[in-house]
RNA sequence: CGCGGGGUGGAGCAGUCCGGUAGCUCGUUGGGCUCAUAACCCAAAGGUCGCGGGUUCAAAUCCCGCCCCCGCAACCA
């Protein structure tokens, strides 16, 4: 009989960012319940890639001088070392840059349009040849200036292929509510509905003011826009279009897009709308996960808190890393990354539960046994009930992605395996009466056989390490769950492994230390994997330039919030000039208009004016800047306002 | 009324969908054990489950109102 199938996917990945550990995460996930399903009887395909199209990959190689491609072939070796790296075990990774996902495009338009969801129509409206981007009255401001580029938008018309969205707005509604398991966690689903329900316009599926995408069929002027072209890979990856597409056959529908909340919408409504009018069958369900957190804020490149774990990889292995994910994140919430939670993860969880536990039991059996599993099981015991509860547990919470729960009933087998050892004191018990005593034997028995079946639970999570214990217990690695996972099944006088300690404990004050010294020595000089190393010549500028600058010294005279605005604050400072100088400035939550006033900061008096919600501002307050907040700079003795700042 | 998430012992969190002794990890205190990676076990202290009202025999959990924090979006010049 065939194996029920189960396909899953992790977004690909836009080349125009190195990964960090958002993109481990999912991928991570993903694996987990791929080595899982697998464990547990499926046939598994599991995808992931890299997307590798669109403005941003094309302005990064530009300004490096490299073609576009050869940037991204860079960025995708970096991915395929870090998924070998942390164990990923993808049956195909794929890129949008690849002639079989452009076939698989091309495929899947040439449906859309047959069933008259593709029509051409004029775009129009006020754009900026910088930007290359439209914009509305309101964004514009006063004078119609750019916001960004401050020259003036030109009234521009532009023929956009687009996508009868709106035309599906209903069907949306209805297979949401037939199958309200297609997005989860369930709080999300009222999220997409809500979208929904506000009504759906139609959707510009094309673009033709950039080159780096593939051709719109029958429009080659037109490039795809890049979301049509990225979902597509969910099928084209299968052989969708061409003609081999036997994958596709026996794996389409997806039975799991693993995605972030951030990308929710694409995958809840575009993508499925794209499918209904392909007239192709849709995912069966949509998991979107909370974001990491850095010490509570919000990873950004900008703001330069994006982990990469590198670090914690050299360290501790792969296996640490994929354990905290998957522990320190409950189903569907935002979590927090620090190294000192990672760290007590590691010590509390792998070092002194998983780790000690598996030691102390392996060493008795080492000593009494003569390097042996025990000689009798045992069938009837306290760690035997608890073990087939904990197991229970397990593939509920399993099934229902809920990672977290999953490990945390198998750790409490090892609590009871630990207490069970406190109390039955099996080293009194060999000294009172020997190696050959079968209470002896049966109490051992117990205690490898609970550590084998956390070792067996936490093996989709942890494989290296998982397998390196079931080594030392004397078993291979777990082929069916159902089988695996059955009380007794630890084989009695088997030859244990070579003794190994799985997770050292780490010193955590010593740990902080060094990575203090190795970040320091990492700022100096950026890794030779950065995509843009900026060279050192090029940092550098000469003292006319800098003179250029006109920095000087002001006394804010009039400061007030900015209307519906929650950083923005107007200020009016006199800079010695027959006129206040209206300055906006983004620092209303560090600080309120009442601090400001009569205060002198310096400005930066030769800036480009910016409009701002609405509000014209001439110029710059300087402001240190931690993790973006600002502390304002200001002068160490009252000096006349006006005064020059060098 | 822009959208969403959160507020549970000192810290971090689970539990909230499907009401019924408030649980876990870390930390603190006392005790135990010495097989193990200074680990493990037991016990104790510590909570008006953001606030107010309602439903109910019974509310962290359901309903209504309010407060605070954090994201997203619109503004970080």
């Amino acid at each position: 009989m065939a194996r029920a199938k189960f396909y899953l996917t992790t977004p690909i990945y836009y080349v125009n960012d190195l990964p960090h550990i958002g993109h481990i995460y999912t991928t991570v996930v993903a694996d987990v319940v791929a080595r899982y399903k697998r464990l547990a009887g499926y046939e598994v395909y599991f995808l992931t890639g890299t997307d590798e199209h669109g403005q941003n990959v094309e302005r990064a190689a530009q300004r490096q001088g490299i073609p576009p491609k050869q940037l991204a072939d860079q960025v995708v070796g970096r991915y395929h070392e870090l998924w070998q790296t942390l164990g990923i075990t993808h049956d195909d990774f794929i890129r949008t840059t690849e002639p079989r996902h452009a076939r698989g495009v091309a495929a899947i338009i040439q449906r859309i349009a047959a069933r008259g969801d593709i029509y051409l129509d004029r775009h129009s409206g006020w754009y900026c040849p910088s930007c290359e981007a439209f914009y509305t009255e309101k964004e514009l401001g006063e004078g119609r200036l750019c916001p960004t580029h401050e020259k003036p938008a030109e009234w521009h018309e532009e023929e956009n292929l687009f996508f009868r969205l709106s035309a599906y707005q209903q069907a949306l509604l209805e297979h949401y509510q037939r199958h309200p398991e297609f997005i989860r966690p369930a709080s999300r689903l009222n999220e997409v509905a809500r979208f929904v329900e506000g009504g759906l316009k139609d959707l510009s599926i094309s673009r033709v003011t950039l080159k780096w995408g593939i051709p719109f069929p029958g429009h080659e002027q037109h490039v795809v826009y890049v979301w049509l072209d990225a979902l597509t890979n969910y099928i084209s990856a299968l052989g969708f279009g061409s003609q081999e597409a036997g994958l596709y056959e026996r794996f389409w529908p997806a039975d799991l897009h693993l995605v972030g909340k951030d990308i929710l919408r694409f995958h809840c409504v575009y993508w499925p709308a794209f499918l209904l009018s392909a007239g192709l069958p849709l995912p069966r369900q949509v998991w979107g996960h909370g974001w990491w957190l850095k010490d509570d804020k919000k990873m950004s490149k900008s703001v330069g808190n994006v982990v990469r774990p590198d670090e914690l990889i050299r360290r501790f292995g792969a296996d640490p890393l994929r354990y905290f994910l998957l522990r320190e994140m409950t189903f569907g919430q935002d979590a927090s990354f620090s190294d000192e939670a990672f760290l007590k993860r590691y010590n509390a969880d792998l070092a002194n539960g998983l780790g000690n536990t598996a030691s102390r039991v392996l060493a008795m059996a080492r000593r009494y046994f003569a390097g042996r599993t025990p000689a009798t099981s045992c069938n009837d015991n306290v760690v035997k009930t608890k073990a087939e509860e904990v197991v229970t547990r397990y593939r509920e919470a399993m099934d229902g992605y809920e990672f977290h729960r999953a490990l945390e009933a198998a750790w409490e087998l090892l609590a009871t395996v630990d207490g069970y050892v406190n109390e039955k004191a099996p080293w009194s018990l060999a000294r009172r009466e020997g190696a050959s005593s079968p209470a002896l034997q049966r109490i051992l028995y117990n205690c490898l056989e609970g550590v084998r079946l956390v070792a067996t639970m936490a093996a989709p999570v942890m494989p290296q390490a998982c397998r390196r214990l079931l080594t030392q217990l004397g078993e291979g690695e777990p082929v069916a769950l159902d089988v695996a996972l059955r009380w007794g099944g630890l084989a009695t006088e088997q030859p244990l492994g070579g003794e190994e300690t799985l997770f050292p404990r780490a010193d955590t004050a010593e740990y902080f230390g060094e990575v203090k010294v190795s970040e320091t020595t990492a700022s100096q000089q950026p890794a030779a994997s950065e995509v843009t190393p900026a060279p050192a010549e090029e940092t550098q500028i000469g003292i006319e330039e800098f003179a250029r600058v006109k920095l000087v010294v002001g006394t804010v005279k009039v400061a007030e919030r900015v209307p519906k605005s929650s950083k923005l604050i107007r200020m009016e400072v006199d800079l010695g000039e027959p006129t206040l100088r209206q300055i906006v400035a983004g620092i209303g939550k560090q600080y309120t208009p009442e601090q400001l006033v009569g205060r002198q900061i310096v400005v930066v008096a030769n800036l480009k004016p910016a409009v701002l919600m609405g509000v014209t501002s001439n110029g710059m307050v300087l402001a240190a800047s931690v993790d973006g907040a600002p502390f304002l700079l200001s002068v160490d003795q009252p000096v006349p306002p006006g005064t020059g700042v060098r």
